[in-house]
RNA sequence: GCGAAAAUAGCUCAGUUGGUAGAGCAUAACCUUGCCAAGGUUAGGGUCGCGGGUUCGAGUCCCGUUUUUCGCUCCA
C-alpha cells in the first residue's frame, strides 16, 4: 500500500474510533485545528504522564511548572519572537515564490549604489590621479540620476516601513520596476503582513487595554521563573525544569492532520548548566531523550537524529529527532544548546540580574540551557501511525489493529461475556468491579464474540477477558492478548497481578532509568 | 499564500444526457447462535460542505466561498 493511501487510513481511523476529530466539525471546521475525542485524550494524557514522570521521577534534579498562557508582551521582545515573526511578505505568481518585500527593496537599493559606484570605478580609471571623486559624484550627470532615484526610493520605503503601510510598500515595488529574480516578471500579489503570534487585548476599557500574545512556544515560561524555582526549591545547578502546556502558532502554512497545528501542546525541559559544561549535556540529553522514544516499542528504525546545520541566533548546537511517519522522517523532538542568550536577554530587557551564585565557584554567572522540546501532538501521530496495522490472519480475514505500547494504551482491557444469558454479563460485570480502580476497563456484549475482539484491536485494547461457562464452575476465565490473538486460561484471582504487571507505566520507565 | 484535485449517511464509496437520494460496512432493537468482523427481521441516520446563479427542474452545469489532500513556499 502507497504511504499516503496509509495516511489516509490513519486518518480516518482516527476519526471512525474516536481519537481525534476536526475541530468545528458542524460548522465546517476550522484550519488546522483538531480535537481530541473519548480515545484520543486517554493515550494523550498518558504520552504526557510517560513524559513528566521520565523527567520528574526519574531525575531528582528536574522539578516541574505550570506557567501561564498570556505572559507580559515583553517577554517576546526579549525572546526575538516579536521581530522574527513579523515579516512583509509578498508573491510573485508567475515563480510562485514568496519573498520578504523588505529584503526585496533593500536589495534594489543595493544595486542603485553598485551602479554608481561602477560609474566612478570607471570613471577613476579614465581620469587617472586628477580625477576627483567627490567632484565626480556631485556633478556627473548618470551618477546624480541615480542617486536622485536611490534616495526617493529610500524615502518612501524607510516611510512605508516605519508607518507599516504595506500598499505603499507593494508600490514602491512596483514603481521601481522590481522583478522576480526567478520568473523575471513583476506580477506580484499584494504585501502581506505575516505575524506568527496570535495577539489579544488584555484589559476591558479600549485606551486601558494592552496587545498580549498567546504564548507561541512554552520555554519561556521557564526562563522567566527561573530564579524563583531556583531560590524557593533550593536548586543547584545542574538542575532543570519541566513544563507541559500549549502553545499557539498562527502558521502560514498548517497541515498533515495533527503534525503542524496551530494550537498544539509542548512538553519542554529546560537544563540549566555551568558555561563551558554545555556540550557535555547537551550529548547528554540526546541520549537520554532517543532512549525515552525507544522505549516505547515503536521500530527503533523509525528514529533518527537530524543534526542542523544553520542554528538559530540563540544556539551553538541543535538536533532533531526525527521519527519516520507515513510522510517521511519528521521532527518530533528538538533538543538545542540555548547557550545564556535567554536568561541574558532576559536581564537586559527586565532589568533585574538573572544569575546563579555558584558556590563551589564562588561566583556569579548567567547559567547556559540545554533544551529539550516535544511536541505532545507529534508523539501521538507518531504512536498512532508506528502502532497501526492491517493484517492478513491465516483463515483469510483482515484485521485493522493499533499495537499501542500497553503502558500508553487508552483502554487497558474489556470483559466480555462469551454469551449474554446463563449469569454470564453479571459475572463479567463483577470482575470489571474487582478491576475497575487501578484499570480502564470496558465492558461489552453486544455482537459475536469475534466482532468484540475486533473492535478492541481497533482501539488497541492490549488485554481481552473473556467469561464462559467454565467460569462458572471454577472461577477461571480467558485472556486473549492483542498482537498475538492467543488465549490463556488464569483464575480470576490472579488477573488483578496479571494486568498490573503488565499494563504499568514504570515499565517504561525502567527501561530508560540509567 | 500560489497552483492542482476533492467534498454525497459515523466510515468507504456509487449516483447515467440535469428529472423526487443509494450500496456495503458501522449504529440501535429483537430472534437464532456462541472463541476471532455469522445469519435473519426491523429501525434510526443525508436540505448531497456553504452561498449565489442558469433552468420548468441542480447532487449533476456556472461563479464565489469554506474545509481537506498533493506540489511549491514557509518553519525558533
Amino acid at each position: 500500500m502507497a504511504q499516503e493511501d496509509v495516511f489516509k487510513k490513519i486518518v480516518s481511523h482516527c476519526k471512525e474510533y474516536g481519537f481525534v476529530f476536526p475541530s468545528s466539525e458542524i460548522y465546517d471546521g476550522l484550519g488546522a485545528v483538531y480535537d481530541y475525542g473519548q480515545y484520543g485524550v486517554e493515550l494523550k494524557n498518558n504520552i504526557k504522564k510517560y513524559w513528566w514522570d521520565s523527567m520528574t521521577l526519574l531525575h531528582e534534579n528536574v522539578v516541574g511548572i505550570d506557567s501561564a498562557i498570556f505572559m507580559h508582551p515583553t517577554i517576546w521582545k526579549a525572546s526575538g519572537h516579536v521581530d522574527a515573526f513579523n515579516d512583509p511578505l509578498i508573491d510573485n505568481k508567475d515563480s510562485k515564490k514568496r519573498y520578504r518585500a523588505d529584503v526585496l527593496v533593500e536589495d534594489y537599493l543595493a544595486k542603485l549604489d553598485e551602479k554608481i559606484d561602477k560609474e566612478v570605478e570607471k570613471a577613476a580609471k579614465r581620469f587617472g590621479d586628477a580625477f576627483d571623486e567627490t567632484q565626480f559624484r556631485a556633478t556627473n550627470a548618470r551618477v546624480l540620476e541615480t542617486q536622485v532615484k536611490r534616495d526617493a526610493t529610500h524615502a518612501r520605503f524607510a516611510k512605508a516601513l516605519n508607518d507599516s503601510n504595506l500598499e505603499e510598500l507593494r508600490q514602491v515595488i512596483i514603481d521601481s520596476e522590481i522583478v522576480d529574480p526567478i520568473s523575471g516578471t513583476r506580477n506580484w500579489t499584494d504585501v502581506r503582513q505575516f505575524n506568527l503570534m496570535f495577539s489579544t487585548e488584555m484589559g476591558s476599557t479600549s485606551e486601558g487595554s494592552m496587545k498580549i500574545y498567546l504564548r507561541p512556544e512554552t520555554a519561556q515560561g521557564i526562563f522567566v521563573n527561573f530564579l524563583n524555582v531556583q531560590k524557593t526549591g533550593r536548586m543547584k545547578i545542574p538542575f532543570g525544569i519541566a513544563q507541559i502546556g500549549k502553545a499557539f502558532r498562527n502558521e502560514i502554512v498548517a497541515r498533515q492532520f495533527i503534525f503542524r497545528m496551530r494550537e498544539f501542546e509542548q512538553m519542554e525541559m529546560q537544563f540549566f548548566v555551568r558555561p563551558g559544561e554545555e556540550m557535555e549535556w547537551f550529548n547528554k540529553w540526546k541520549t537520554t531523550r532517543l532512549a525515552w522514544h525507544k522505549a516505547m516499542g515503536l521500530d527503533d528504525a523509525k528514529y533518527r537524529f537530524h543534526d542542523h546545520d544553520k542554528l538559530a541566533h540563540y544556539a551553538n548546537a541543535a538536533t532533531d529527532i526525527e521519527f519516520e511517519m507515513p510522510f517521511g522522517f519528521k521532527e518530533v523532538e528538538g533538543i538545542h544548546s540555548r547557550t545564556d542568550f535567554d536568561l541574558s536577554q532576559h536581564e537586559k530587557f527586565s532589568g533585574k540580574k538573572v544569575q546563579y551564585f555558584d558556590p563551589e565557584l564562588n561566583q556569579s554567572y548567567t547559567p547556559y540551557v540545554i533544551e529539550t522540546s516535544i511536541g505532545v501532538d507529534r508523539v501521538f501521530l507518531s504512536i498512532i501511525s508506528g502502532s497501526y496495522a492491517e493484517e492478513t490472519l491465516d483463515n483469510g480475514e483482515t484485521r485493522v489493529v493499533l499495537r499501542l505500547p500497553v503502558a500508553l494504551a487508552p483502554i487497558k482491557l474489556a470483559v466480555l461475556p462469551l454469551v449474554k444469558k446463563d449469569g454470564l454479563p453479571e459475572k463479567a460485570k463483577e470482575i470489571i468491579d474487582l478491576l475497575r480502580f487501578d484499570f480502564r476497563c470496558q465492558y461489552d456484549e453486544k455482537d459475536t464474540i469475534g466482532k468484540r475482539y475486533r473492535r478492541q484491536d481497533a482501539i488497541g485494547t492490549p488485554y481481552c477477558i473473556t467469561v464462559d461457562n467454565e467460569t462458572m464452575q471454577n472461577n477461571s476465565v480467558t485472556i486473549r492478548f492483542r498482537d498475538t490473538m492467543l488465549q490463556e486460561r488464569v483464575s480470576i484471582d490472579n488477573l488483578h497481578e496479571i494486568i498490573s504487571e503488565k499494563v504499568n507505566m514504570k515499565n517504561l520507565l525502567k527501561k530508560i532509568d540509567n
